[in-house]
DNA sequence: GAAATTGGTGAACAATATATTCGGTATTAT
DNA sequence: ATAATACCGAATATATTGTTCACCAATTTC
């Protein structure tokens, strides 16, 4: 991809970024994107076909990152339940959250949080699913399978949410296995 | 209130219903509401002060009328807790959403369902609260209590949305065992 | 039932936002 | 060097929002 090409989306996800952190999506213009990204009003007509679709591509760039890189590591292993496990998946992706690469953190607990938990749970669904063993319980036993994965993926994200409205007070050990608890 | 304004009134909702059930909340016009609903365009604004506002107290309008309906009749009896309670708030709760009042299902499980399914979840809060002593259970004593209780809202509104996305196929006790047996 | 009050009408309007077009310029790749 | 590509920016057509105002109709009050 042409180095002028990846400067101007960058460019744009940056002032989107910035600006979704001010203010509620839809009262964010397409003219206020190219004002702060210094961009010309067709170039980002050029890249993206609307602004709905600038918030897909970069639901898509942050959460496919971030679950490649919790997903990939411990994947497989079908590991008995434990709270305390040191390579749970889940205690990984609060960690990597922790970091705040681009400032996903501002995202998901800004004005415009419930949108991105939102995509990230849809998201998080396919991990659950990769992950299952870990999660051999009893009472998944008297549920439908797709219940109970839905169930874990929520149950993440509601934990994320708590998290994040408090402040992130707790430890992503702590938060881990609050959540290990809950679900 | 006049009884003008009681039809007015009733007319944009309908419409506004309507509208929700085909498209995106986005999408939607004022001039598309009030060709639907008839009514001029100064009426529309002399009633709601913007297309948000009116979400608003659409929403109000749904669920303070199904979450009063549900809640009071069996409140603070403090039961141990049994899958099976015959008087059960959540019962009762997916019941009446099986009555599909106001069309609340079509909203619910249409393509603006994560709209309310994410404004049920605030109101249900506090019905929560109000039914804590439901589930004393052993793992809430290790969780801070305000975790407790957004999971137990969280999870309710998860197996509605199961439930919705699989067609209601489960009848009412079955979708309150699994909703008791999740949470 | 007449008068006063209130609500609705519809057209016109300014202000704002969207999405496209196009000739010209700068950057990149080969 | 040259061809291809990306960006610029201003102009433009179109659509939406929210307000105003003079006029008409329904309702309430006495």
């Amino acid at each position: 991809m042409d180095r002028r090409q990846r400067k101007t989306r960058e460019a744009i996800f940056s002032a989107f970024i910035g600006l979704l952190s001010e203010k509620e999506f839809g009262q964010i213009t397409v003219g206020e994107i190219i004002e702060k990204a210094d961009v010309g009003r067709a170039t980002f007509y050029a890249h993206f076909e609307t602004k709905d679709f600038l918030l897909k591509e970069l639901c898509e760039e942050l959460f496919c990152h971030i679950l490649d890189a919790s997903g990939k590591e411990s994947c497989g292993h079908s590991h008995i339940f434990a709270c305390d496990a040191p390579d749970s998946v889940f205690l990984h992706l609060f960690q990597h959250l922790l970091k705040n690469d681009n400032n996903i953190l501002l995202l998901l607990s800004g004005q415009n949080n419930e949108l991105f938990l939102q995509y990230f749970q849809e998201k998080l669904r396919q991990l659950v699913v990769d992950h299952l063993p870990q999660f051999a319980q009893r009472k998944n036993r008297c549920l439908p399978e797709s219940f109970w994965i839905d169930h874990i993926a929520s149950t993440f994200v509601q934990t994320l949410r708590w998290w994040l409205a408090n402040g992130m007070a707790e430890s992503p050990q702590t938060i881990t296995e609050y959540f290990y608890m809950a679900v």
